[in-house]
DNA sequence: TCTTGACTTGGAGTCAACTCCAAGTTGTAA
DNA sequence: TTACAACTTGGAGTTGACTCCAAGTCAAGA
């Protein structure tokens, strides 16, 4: 698969795939015999993965040493259990925030709403009339 | 309040209050007659909502929009409601990422467990070995 | 009143994560 | 076999969101 493919798969640049490579985000793609990127089965599960966590906040950093420790082989398992582990509760903690933004969001939506539907706009914290 | 108290209430730092009030992700914070902000109830009601939708990932440039609508009164009713309903999705589809992610953790969570446990490693979509 | 520490401003600097660029190479279609 | 789009690299530039700095002002205690 081209690297246009894999951008188009996965709807992301190729100077972001580029990027990911370069600094260790994914280990260093297959290439054709010329040096042009030929993704594989597991160079574009290692993308998808790469992907998946960066759209829930992961570090560059994070997914960079993980990748380094998959390749300094098994004797680094417990590692990396420990930071996908932190990385989990990162994720968990973060969702909790986005519960109460949307919560707040709610709340202020719904005000409005009345407010389009009576004409009177009910008192808020942050915005007293 | 001083601007202390408030970052000690929020864990924030002063410099990103006063940016916060700068570019206008809140309004103008009332001051002592020397100059110093002194916030009030309302002033404190805009920076903990600042505070809540920045850490659900909503940009500061869209805070800023809707600071600016609210102050232009009334009449942006409507547009505060849509910008709040797309804020609101962009949340929501975050959130399922979030969900995606902490799947694919649990798994290999799981799996490098009953490695250790075990010894034996079971295979992965992007690290077989 | 004086000192000392916290506050003020405008502007510059930093950091993460891309994103773009120039100069050169590869590969396919005519 | 030539044109030409798509690929390559190293390095520089951009963006969003702060974060720091210098030079000056304010205010509470000795």
């Amino acid at each position: 698969m081209t690297i246009k493919e894999v951008c188009e798969k996965y709807d992301i640049t190729p100077d972001t795939l580029r990027y990911y490579e370069r600094v260790g985000v994914i280990p260093a793609v297959t290439r054709t015999a010329g040096g042009i990127r030929d993704y594989q089965e597991t160079d574009i599960a290692w993308v998808e993965n790469a992907i998946c966590f960066r759209d829930a906040g992961m570090p560059v950093e994070m997914l960079i040493e993980y990748v380094k420790l998959f390749q300094e082989g098994d004797s680094t398992i417990d590692a990396r259990t420990n930071l996908l582990k932190e990385a989990r509760e990162t994720i968990v903690e973060a969702k909790k925030k986005y519960d109460i933004a949307l919560e707040k969001l709610d709340y202020k939506i719904r005000r409005y709403e009345i407010a389009q539907k009576t004409g009177v706009l009910l008192w808020d914290d942050c915005e007293e009339e």
